[in-house]
DNA sequence: ACCTGTGGCTGATCAC
DNA sequence: GTGATCAGCCAC
């Protein structure tokens, strides 16, 4: 079976081997095309951009009808972009129904048919990383290309082949060898010609701070495939509860990817990252090779001066370590970009019910058949939470229904009403079988050395299949989605619920002591002598034919504190903490720090020593012994620094602690940016917006966090746990404790 | 210009 | 003090 025969998944043109389409003429793409020697050709391809409309029109467009009875029942293919965007002004401003892309290359991939990356493995793909080290005087405290005192130290670069190069500048001369630099990185991206520029905080810093400094030199960059510029513009990406601003850098016939944003995509499935810098995100993957501590700014500007040789071992370890990042997280987007029609560097930031319209809209149009109206949205009920006991339990039980919601939607029918070519159901149903194969293919590949590519090649597919399986709920929700039914979205949480409730009575009649739940899965203490085949056989008996319960985990004991709030320790001893109220970052460290370690002291029996445990922390922070970094708070911008002004004068909002240091900080934080601060002065009861401070203010030599502050918060978070603190020793107790 | 969904907990602020 | 509201983060 070849997974890219299926056509409405992975698109009806075949083309191998394209690694990127660039409009180059008003009715023209260019073709990026990677040849099996590993050359580069271009081909052009002609390209005619459209609007779907719901009434013909008098328009020099061509007009096409579609078939069926849908609205958008008319095509208006136009001469090129062009004349396009005059047909789109002109429609917006008679107010006429229509919809379009305003994405050339998504227009163009999905009216061919085709898609990147089609016949090549990731490893195919010329990838170089970049890395920048810049001087920033020792009066001001954070580096600013457009400063004349601040220029580069170095630029460190490598590629997917193991090559490396240190860009370094020369001390004596700094701005001269700066520009030399610059130059020397156009000649090196010349050569390498990448199709992937990869870096940690690129677009925020690196690329920015480069251009800044190539225009105070004089220094064109001409980066193109066809030698031109870079060009940007200011973008926002939506990654779960967070905006990101940043702007937007893209070059001609070659893709950039940043290995933050793709940290952040990576978290928002596990939550585990404790920040998102190179060193933190590398220190999660245990990429650190060896590197045993950083060295501060100065510290690497001191080695500039004196020790080449340790910026450059530091500045090549940064890039190896995004190589390594992007490595591990850019492979399922490489799959992506060979199935939806977007751009590599676009299909990274857009969201998953986004990507998958792009299908429907692609497949619609092959078959030249008309489009609903966008849906009509409502509110639905979600997923069935409930916390039934509260306390430590020993000898827990998990069991979940396997993918509740794709399952549903299968087994019950639940498909998008005006999807009249059922690709829905197709869809559902390929992508779970073709996940399945690519498992299975990723199994027989393991443990081999030399069958490894294959092995992450097949991981990277199973993965994708996932997303996307995952993804098709939320679809039924999404607003902007052509084929959305909240109809449909809201029958399929309403099964959900009732497969649930089913399981915990079966459950309950059986003996069990079901202690929490959440949308598809339950958490229990088995009736005495119970085995899983007989749970299992008595629930699988009464649930309907197409939904599978799997008990995947037992537990040596469980906190249950609040709905979607608890914590389970493993056979191992691990301690595997759940919900914001046990592990929000926005907690500071010593609460995370206190939280866990109280937890454990009652999930191993060992109340005894919980009294000491308070001791320690109220000594720690009364002596003034913690570092400031277990006070601090992260606070993630969502607004604009205007926008909260604004919200603030009209009353919208409360004033904030991260937004009012921002605001006085003078630097240009952007949504998404991290405040990191902590509280001052010496009364418990202080507003934290007018006591805060900047973590980058903190002086070691003269310690003034609100020591009543913190104790009052130890205090709190104390009192909160105390209930479920045993007075008894744990031995006598059975069970849950209340 | 961009955007999968709902449910739930907590801390901070502010009006009462 | 108390309750309402908002923002931020997390589970699934």
């Amino acid at each position: 079976m070849r997974f890219t025969d299926n056509a409405v998944l992975f698109g009806s043109d075949p083309t191998e081997g394209i690694i990127a389409v660039e409009p180059t003429a008003d009715a023209e793409v260019t073709l990026y095309v990677r040849g099996g020697d590993g050359s580069t050709r271009l081909e052009t391809a002609e390209f005619r951009p459209w609007v779907w409309l719901q009434q013909p029109l008098e328009t020099s467009a061509e007009i096409q009808e579609l078939a069926g009875d849908l609205p958008y029942r008319f095509l208006a293919t136009c001469k090129g972009w062009r004349h396009f965007q005059n047909l789109r002004q002109q429609l917006k401003r008679d107010q006429v129904p229509h919809f379009a892309w305003s994405d050339p290359i998504q227009q163009y991939l999905a009216a061919s048919g085709r898609t990147l990356f089609k016949g090549l493995v990731y490893e195919d793909l010329r990838r170089l990383q970049l890395d920048l080290s810049v001087y920033c005087a020792p009066e001001f405290e954070f580096p600013s290309a457009e400063r004349a005192s601040d220029h580069l130290m170095a630029i460190a670069l490598s590629d997917a082949t193991g090559w490396e190069e240190l860009i370094l500048v020369d001390p004596r001369e700094p701005l001269t060898g700066e520009k030399a630099a610059l130059e020397r990185l156009n000649a090196v991206l010349l050569e390498r010609d990448p199709d992937i520029l990869e870096g940690h905080n690129i677009f925020k810093f690196d690329l920015p701070y480069l251009t800044a400094r190539a225009k105070r030199h004089g220094v064109t960059l001409p980066w193109g495939r066809d030698g031109s510029k870079p060009g940007t513009r200011a973008s926002r990406v939506q990654i779960a509860e967070k905006a990101i601003a940043y702007p937007k850098t893209e070059i001609a016939g070659r893709h950039v990817v940043d290995t933050f944003l793709l940290a952040q995509y990576y978290d928002v499935g596990t939550r585990e990252l404790e920040g998102f810098g190179l060193e933190e995100v590398a220190a999660h993957f245990s990429l650190t090779q060896g590197q045993e501590r950083r060295p501060d700014a100065r510290e690497l500007q001191r080695a500039w001066l004196e020790a080449p040789s340790e910026l450059a071992a530091h500045a090549l370890g940064a890039v190896r370590t995004s190589r390594a990042l992007a490595d591990l997280l850019s492979r399922s987007y490489f799959t992506q970009a060979q199935i939806f029609p977007y751009n590599f560097q676009d299909v990274i930031v857009r969201g998953n019910a986004t990507k998958i319209d792009g299908l429907f809209l692609r497949e619609y149009l092959r078959r030249g058949h008309s489009l609903p109206e966008f849906p009509e949205t409502r509110m639905f009920e979600g997923g069935y939470t409930a916390i039934f006991e509260q306390g430590v339990a020993r000898d827990v039980w998990h069991c979940d229904v396997a993918s509740l919601y794709p399952s549903v939607m299968l087994r019950f029918d639940y498909f998008p009403r005006h999807d009249v070519l059922h690709l829905f159901r197709g869809l559902l149903s390929d992508l779970r079988t073709f996940r399945l194969e690519a498992k299975a293919r990723m199994r027989e590949a393991a443990g081999d050395p030399a069958r490894r590519r294959e092995h992450s090649g097949y991981s990277a597919l199973q993965n994708t299949f996932k997303i996307l399986i995952n993804s098709f709920y939320g679809y039924l929700g999404f607003s902007q989605g052509h084929f959305a039914d909240f109809d449909m979205a809201a029958a399929v949480t309403a099964k959900g619920r009732e497969l649930l409730t089913l399981m915990v009575e079966r459950l309950r009649a059986l003996g069990a002591r079901v202690v929490e739940i959440d949308t598809d899965g339950i958490y229990f203490v088995p009736p005495a002598g119970a085995t899983e085949a007989m749970l299992d056989a008595d629930l699988q008996a009464a649930l309907p034919e197409g939904i599978e319960v799997e008990f995947d985990a037992r537990y040596r004991a469980m906190f249950s504190y609040k709905a979607k709030n608890y914590a389970l320790l493993t056979a191992d001893g691990e301690l595997v903490l759940k919900g914001g109220a046990l592990k929000s970052r926005g907690l500071e460290k010593f609460q995370r720090d206190y939280t866990e370690r109280l937890i454990r002291l009652l999930l191993e029996e060992r109340p005894a020593e919980i009294p000491a445990l308070q001791e320690e922390f109220e000594r720690a922070l009364r002596e003034r012994t913690l570092p400031i970094e277990d006070l601090v708070r992260t606070d993630t911008l969502q607004d604009s620094l205007t926008q909260y002004q604004k919200k603030i004068a009209g009353s919208a909002r409360n004033k904030s602690a991260a937004y009012e240091l921002a605001l006085q900080s003078g630097r240009p934080f952007q949504p998404g940016d991290q405040v990191r601060y902590y509280i001052t002065g010496t009364k418990k009861n202080v507003s934290s917006y007018q006591a805060a401070k900047l973590l980058s203010d903190w002086n070691p030599a003269q310690r003034d966090e609100n020591v009543e502050f913190y104790l009052a918060k130890l205090a709190d978070l104390a009192a909160k746990f105390a209930e479920f603190v045993p007075q008894r020793k744990p031995r006598e107790e059975q069970g849950m404790l209340f």
